[in-house]
DNA sequence: GATGCCTACGTTACCGGTAAACCTAAGGAG
DNA sequence: CTCCTTAGGTTTACCGGTAACGTAGGCATC
């Protein structure tokens, strides 16, 4: 039914080891056996087993694991895509996985991933259960950290600084003569990056001395809905906010939808700041001030840095990817 | 350094066997003897090797594979969504590819893919190279092809039907009295999917006695951008069309960006219509018209059906799953 | 008391590749 | 003429599981 190498030898009249040889584009034999053994091959329509090749040769794996918060996320997407393209252009396959911004259910990814025996692994984020990082620790896999930047990474790193970003932005009300900003995230107690924004916001505002007068985290997914209603509660409690920071894009847009709805003049009654940079943010009828983030470039920088490790190939352990803060006019 | 099953047998004085059966959690051996495997197994830091399992026993195989259009598109992200949520609930992996609209990287994915010899494929669309059929045929393995449904499905099909929903969307377009009705496409020549919804627009209008005014496919991604500068194009050169039906909603939403930075009222002065309900745009001033579609439970529905297969349940090779015009505000 | 059946294991034989070691004939150098 | 090298192979020994089958001892049944 379904032919093997030895298959191939018997009816090439070689042994399967030169079979092996020819169809790996190897050396060691001659134009003509070659031309024969794939002739063969493809009258017998073989279907290589990469399982066989993994398991009895285990550092030939072309499988690379990456693991996203979640799979619905717009930007996400896009890192998926820079990863993919990179690394599908190389040969290798990627196993993928979504950890809810839970690092338990990214733990038991990591155990499916691992007792696959991958080329590598890339994580999202930089916290990581104790089990995930002694898991990756002993198996000695190439690992890379993406989207939040640390300094003692597991292996490698390719990022930006969450908090930064947040500092940034508050900096930039600040000297755009806001003094009562607020700031609406999601995903309470589970998003670390976009607590870390926060952080960073709340520290910038507190140094201008116009410390951050109220925050709203909602529990939902960030999306349009989540920061409609997040505006809302945040204005119910405190009418007279300045400026608002969501949490993303997409929130800051429901946000602004709500200010329409409510009849505020956006930016003269009240700033609004998103993080992310979703290509909607930019064709509004006033250009959303946010911070862009170089997904694409990530997803990209990230799979170079593991082939980079697979291939002997010394880069830096720690790769910063620039963020970008687009003032926009909705502050 | 790394333990195998002989490693655990031997410190446990049983056979490899029991110990493959106790850690499977199968039968044939007593309490004790599951117990003392257990300890010796998380003492010496067990990591089970799934390479050399599915090797061994073909069908034991826990890797499903998907291949989308664009890992970059927020409606297949959801379905991606579905499925991984799905799957991963019964201990599968998912192995990811992109197709980019072309049938021919579909093939050479699909030909990475059989040789990990999955449990399964899912496909996006209905249309594949001759390749890709073959060789799914000849290996027999379980296929879901989904979003685009078709009735002669390599083997099991979820979806709906995109001629129907351009059809449905003209129908409507001619009810609210609409007659000189625009289409803006996106990804010329390589998405089949749309061109079946601009098939169904361009009939129900036909049929009506008002025929599709005039079309413009973009060679662009189908994004914000895209929108607003077709709908441009396209009335710089109609000026007279009272409705465009676009590509999908973010194309929407560039076109309606359009008409407000031109100062045209919608929907008095032309109408807008979109496809695939994204979450901004039930958030506009006014709710774009548009049609839903469940993206998340086709993602759950090509699971289970997939599974079902596996675990030999006999279900439809068919599933239609229903999409739904919402009329919105902007036609 | 022979037979059958069940429980709880052990034994054996693969699965399909690849690395490493080994072989052999032909051609060239010394 | 012998030795060495090289091209072009072959042989062997795994990798780590699992299915299929074998078996010993205990108990119930006829």
């Amino acid at each position: 039914m379904k032919a093997n190498l030895e298959d191939i030898a018997r009816a090439a009249g070689v042994s399967k080891m030169t079979v092996s040889r020819v169809l790996r584009g190897g050396s060691g034999f001659s134009e003509d056996t070659r031309i024969r053994v794939m002739q063969v091959a493809e009258r017998l329509g073989y279907i290589p087993n990469r399982l066989a090749a993994a398991f009895g040769a285990e550092q030939a794996s072309t499988l690379v694991g990456i693991c996203v918060p979640r799979l619905t996320s717009g930007l996400f997407g896009h890192v998926l895509d820079g990863v993919d393209r990179a690394l599908t252009r190389l040969g290798f396959q990627l196993m993928i996985g979504a950890n809810n911004h839970a690092i338990d259910e990214e733990e038991a990814w990591v155990r499916q991933l691992v007792s696959w025996r991958p080329a590598g692994v890339i994580l999202s984020g930089r916290t990581h259960s104790p089990g995930t990082v002694d898991l990756l620790r002993k198996t000695a896999l190439p690992v890379v950290e993406i989207w939040d930047l640390t300094t003692s990474p597991i292996d490698m790193a390719v990022g930006f600084s969450h908090h930064d970003c947040g500092a940034e932005m508050g900096l930039h009300l600040i000297r755009r003569g806001r003094r009562r900003a607020g700031f609406v995230g999601a995903l309470a107690r589970a998003d670390v990056m976009g607590a870390a924004r926060l952080d960073g916001f709340r520290a910038a505002l507190a140094q201008a001395g116009h410390p951050l007068a109220d925050a709203e985290i909602l529990h939902d997914a960030p999306g349009f809905y989540a920061g409609y209603y997040g505006m809302e509660t945040l204005l119910s409690r405190r009418g007279d906010l300045d400026a608002v920071y969501f949490h993303n894009d997409e929130m800051a847009i429901g946000g602004l939808a709500f200010t329409q709805a409510r009849g505020l003049r956006v930016p003269e009654d009240i700033g609004i700041a998103g993080w992310g940079g979703m290509e909607a943010a930019s064709i509004l009828p006033r250009r959303l001030t946010t911070t862009m983030v170089p997904t694409a470039a990530i997803g990209k920088a990230a799979a170079e840095a593991l082939v980079g490790r697979l291939t002997g190939a010394s880069g830096p352990d720690v790769t910063v990817v620039p963020t970008r803060l687009v003032p926009g006019e909705t502050v």
